[in-house]
DNA sequence: CCTATACCTAGCCACATGGCTAACCATCTC
DNA sequence: GAGATGGTTAGCCATGTGGCTAGGTATAGG
C-alpha cells in the first residue's frame, strides 16, 4: 500500500505540526512568523515544516531571503473522506445489528 | 496539549494498524484472526495492537485463551471532526478572500 | 494428564524522530 | 561593504518504533 495516509497522518501525529497547520489556514505565513510562537531552536522547526512538506500538506516559495509557506487542502480532505467512509460502515454495520436483533425478537 | 490527537493520529500512521481497525469495523474479532493475514512475527504485531488499545480505538477482552479486540468508534469522530473544522476554517478563508477579490474588481 | 493452541514477556537490533549547537550562506539595509 | 536578518546545513544525542527470536503461561481437548 504504502499510501499518503501514512505520510499524512504521521505528519498529524504532533502539536507543533498541526499547530503549523491551523495557523497557516488563516493565510500563508513565512517560516520566522511560524516559528515565533513555538520554544524550539529554529533548525528543530525547520525539521517539523519539511516533514509536512513531505507529506505534501504544505507548499513553500522563497523570495529574497523569506520563504513563505501555504497550506495544500487536498490531503486533509482525503483523510477526511478515509475516515467518513470508515464511520459510514461502521454506521452501517450497526443499522445491521439492529435490524438482527430486531427480527431475532419477533421469533 | 498532549491531545488525543497525538496518540490517534499516531496509531493511524502505519498500515498494518490501519489495516486492523479497518477489519474490525466488520465486527470484533480474536488476536489470532486479526494476525492471520499480516506477514509479521505474532509479538510484533501484538505491539500494533497494544498501540491501538493504548490510543482508545479499540478494546479488548480475553476469555479462555483468547481475546478479542473490538473498536471503539468515538475516536475516529472525534478526528474526523478537526480534520472537517479546519476544512471548515480553510473554506471560510477562500470565500472572504473570493469576496475581498470581487470588492476589488468595483473599483 | 498430555499436547496443542493462543497468547504473552523479555530482550535484542536497526533505523527513525525530535531535540540541540555551531557554523554557514544569502540578501537586505544603512 | 559591514552588519543585521532570515534560513540552511552538518552533526551530535537520547528516545521511540518496528521488526525479530526464544522461551514462558494458561486453557482447551482428547
Amino acid at each position: 500500500m504504502a499510501n499518503h495516509l501514512d505520510s499524512f497522518f504521521g505528519a498529524m501525529a504532533d502539536p507543533t505540526r498541526r499547530a503549523v497547520i491551523e495557523r497557516l489556514i488563516a493565510g500563508p505565513a513565512p517560516v520566522s512568523e511560524l516559528h515565533a510562537p513555538h520554544d524550539m531552536a529554529l533548525p528543530s522547526f525547520l525539521k517539523h515544516l519539511k516533514r509536512l512538506e513531505a507529506a505534501g500538506l504544505v507548499r513553500s516559495e522563497k523570495a529574497g531571503r523569506v520563504r513563505t509557506l501555504h497550506i495544500e487542502a487536498a490531503p486533509l480532505a482525503e483523510a477526511e473522506n478515509w475516515l467518513a467512509r470508515q464511520r459510514r460502515l461502521w454506521e452501517g454495520r450497526l443499522d445491521r445489528l439492529t435490524a438482527l436483533a430486531e427480527s431475532l425478537d419477533k421469533d
